[in-house]
DNA sequence: ATATCCACCTGGCGGC
DNA sequence: TGCCGCCAGGTGGATA
């Protein structure tokens, strides 16, 4: 997936496309991503669509009943389409609008989700969830006072959605890389200018990857099937077994939760 | 509470 | 060509 910006690209490509539309008909064609898709969802038709939102990962589709909640796992995208088009292999979902344009799902993996939410409560998987990392809150001070009780490496830290959303493992080695910090630091050691610096590095690298429309690796693509350009960009991740783009030391890459980190020993302390 | 590990899936790639 | 093992953008949930 998508992480962040890739998200957020999806959701301003549907939005203007959608906002205002009134929902025609939902159809599922497959009962189960990561979770079971709730027949609450359904609730969605005769619906008009008031908005288009974005909560970390999470894609908001807005209406005077309630919310749909999208997730794109590691391999979704959503597609806007006339109605009627031949659907794809791995086309979960649709939501065909009066206009006859429909919202299609497609998730080789299903380890996204479409989920449910009444307006008068919040779902369980958006409750706890950090700040937004490109808003005020999410600050040096804030991250700082955070990170006083992690004794687990900072990068598994950043990519906690407790923390602050979003960060997923592309833009965690990107943003270590920028703040000039070893993911492998342990969490509660950094100072308040590291936290600074990694803040900075994180609104930055996720700022300059919206504008680009995303990192295109395998299968993420936009909402006109165009992929991102900002893996143009990437400065470690990806580059494993090559040199660094700032020193020319060779970088070094390990595991941290499972999750392949790259970095360059001499520029990130 | 915190930390670790697993699970859920398909597809693409390199190696034999 | 084919099969095998490994890897991949996420993250909730079970376990210690």
């Amino acid at each position: 997936m998508p992480e962040l910006p890739e998200v957020e690209t999806t959701r301003c490509g549907i939005a203007p496309h959608i906002i205002h539309k009134s929902i025609q008909k939902i159809i599922i064609y497959t009962k189960k991503l990561r979770w079971p898709i709730p027949t609450t969802v359904y609730q969605l038709e005769k619906q008009v669509v008031s908005n288009v939102g974005r909560r970390g990962k999470y894609i908001l589709i807005e209406t005077s009943v309630g919310t749909a909640i999208l997730h794109l796992g590691m391999s979704g995208y959503l597609q806007l389409l006339p109605k009627g088009t031949p659907l794809k292999k791995h086309d979960h979902v649709e939501i065909i609008f009066s206009n006859d344009i429909c919202l299609r799902l497609n998730d080789a993996r299903r380890f996204g989700a479409f989920l449910w939410q009444n307006n008068s409560t919040i779902h369980s998987l958006l409750k706890g969830l950090g700040p937004e990392p490109l808003t005020a809150v999410f600050s040096a001070a804030y991250l700082l006072q955070k990170l006083q009780t992690k004794n687990r490496a900072i990068k598994l830290v950043i990519m906690d959605n407790a923390v602050v959303v979003g960060v997923g493992n592309i833009y965690a080695n990107e943003a270590l890389f920028l703040a000039g910090i070893n993911p492998n630091r342990i969490a509660k050691s950094l100072s308040l200018k590291e936290c600074k610096n990694l803040v900075h590095a994180i609104k930055k690298v996720l700022q300059k990857a919206i504008k680009a429309g995303g990192t295109t690796l395998k299968d993420f693509q936009n909402i006109e099937g165009k992929p991102g350009y900002f893996q143009q960009s990437l400065k470690v991740y990806g580059r494993i077994n090559s040199t660094c783009v700032k020193c020319g030391n060779c970088l070094s890459s390990n595991r941290i939760g499972q999750r392949l980190t790259v970095w360059c020993e001499i520029c990130q302390l």
